[in-house]
DNA sequence: AAAACATATAGACACACGTCTATATTAAGG
DNA sequence: CCTTAATATAGACGTGTGTCTATATGTTTT
């Protein structure tokens, strides 16, 4: 994945908010539209963004669909961003994820 | 700074183009102009966009406005992305970023 | 099978935003 | 001063995108 596919895919507010739902829980889409002030499909229409940037991973339970925030692909694009521009900052960072995603 | 003005900040190809070339070097806004296919309006509005997020320093010489990137205000950045949305994997790097910062 | 439920998709609409041309602003030189 | 040069700002225009309603798709249950 591109920095400007992982930009695009956070720069709305709406999802990051459902990026914070989704960061340490595996919630439902009706889950999601409960907490946040917006209709189901606009719910549908983030998540599919996030998904077609490889930041969420999904898992079918009867109806109902189960959403989590990738971390570690957040990690990794953050990874990119730095490398890609503060890489006169990014030494140590990086080295440091790279212990992070091997272990 | 917060996590969406630096999203919506790098989420444009030419943005970031611009970003690429500033970020080891000094150079003006007719320099930026004459290596990208934009008119010379369009850079200076990219330029205002990146200088609103804090992430360009300036420098005035003359006539001439020259432009760098701020590595360091990405790298912060990018470290508040990670710590809001890989709070799971930013342990080392947080701490990583945190000496560069220092040091 | 049909009905009910959960999610996804389609289409419409409004607003945000990137780009351009034209012009204003700021600074240096004659 | 007035002109030239470099950059910034204003306004117009087209495209992108976030939101909604309506509907389709898929899954379970009766």
């Amino acid at each position: 994945m591109d920095a400007l596919t992982f930009a695009k895919a956070i720069s709305d507010e709406t999802r990051q908010e459902i990026m914070q739902l989704l960061c340490c829980d595996w919630l439902s889409v009706g889950d999601v539209v409960e907490r946040m002030g917006v209709t189901q499909p606009t719910v549908s229409h983030h998540l599919a963004v996030l998904r077609h940037a490889e930041l969420v991973n999904t898992r079918r339970e009867g109806k109902q669909v189960f959403y989590t925030l990738n971390q570690d692909a957040v990690s990794v694009c953050c990874g990119m961003l730095m490398q890609t521009f503060a890489p006169e900052r990014t030494t140590i960072t990086l080295s440091a994820i790279t212990v992070n995603e091997t272990s």
